[in-house]
DNA sequence: ATTCTATTTTAGAATTATTCTAAAGTATTG
DNA sequence: CAATACTTTAGAATAATTCTAAAATAGAAT
């Protein structure tokens, strides 16, 4: 295993990791990137805090669950991840912060995406006087067939 | 004043209302009856179980938390509320149990209806297999303008 | 490299919304 | 009116999340 002159793979996704964080104004730390790693590395994921803290604790790295929760909302004000709220007790987390929508089993806490294109939503009203629209979300709300 | 023969519209109400509640298998108490007279008798409204708790203390009924809590779950079971979950800390609780939509401003605490008729929601995918929908909600998420 | 300073992490306490428990109270039935 | 099942409630308990202030660390400056 050759030290000098290359870099590894894992190495490698964390340099592209740690300029992602750096241009978000994050420095990356090693409780970022071992987060981030985990969050970005593999398509589009939904966690929670909770969720997130027992994973990384399972590969690894140490870190506080407030940790989680402070990374998760800076991520989150970065512009990394999205805010999920489906759910009254627990707040999910979305690695795809583009255009879409979800399925959602409470039943399973089973969170899904739909892709936003496709899916149209018309008759709309306007946003209330003094209000703009930011976002329209669609929940299609799922229960276990009997 | 009379009292006899006749029945004044506050004990009409009630009296309808003990109706309704009898038929959802409630009993109608005290505490029921005055929470559903807060709820029922005038249009559409969205409350917290905090927020109708205060609004009771006021009104003079005299009733505890617990009891807020476990009556509006005790309608929602009974398909006389609905809840509705568009903030992360509190659960809304909906007069409204018809087909419609939400306007949520956060940052002013605002919850309002978007009735149901009017807006389409097309090419969204079908339930995954072994699930089946069990409703489709829209969220319009608001802020106020700069 | 070493030092400095601002940023970050963290343990643990605190907060908030909500649920639970078990004892006391009340509506309905007989 | 007495019996019984259902309700209410005070207060403890729980769960998710946030706060606090002290210890650690990254990046800049020397």
């Amino acid at each position: 295993m050759r030290s000098t002159g290359s870099k590894t793979a894992a190495s490698k996704a964390s340099a592209g990791l740690a300029q992602r964080l750096r241009e978000a104004g994050l420095r990356p730390t090693r409780q970022r990137v071992a987060l981030g790693r985990l969050l970005f590395t593999n398509g589009d994921r939904h966690v929670t805090a909770e969720g997130l803290h027992l994973e990384a604790a399972k590969s690894g790295a140490e870190l506080s669950l407030a940790t989680v929760y402070n990374t998760l909302h800076q991520f989150t004000s970065a512009g990394l991840l999205r805010q999920v709220i489906v759910d009254g007790e627990k707040t999910y987390f979305d690695t795809n912060i583009g255009d879409h929508h979800h399925f959602y089993a409470k039943d399973r806490e089973m969170l899904m995406d739909i892709p936003g294109d496709g899916v149209s939503i018309d008759g709309l009203p306007k946003a209330p006087a003094g209000m703009e629209i930011e976002r329209v979300e669609v929940v299609v709300r799922l229960k276990s067939r009997a």
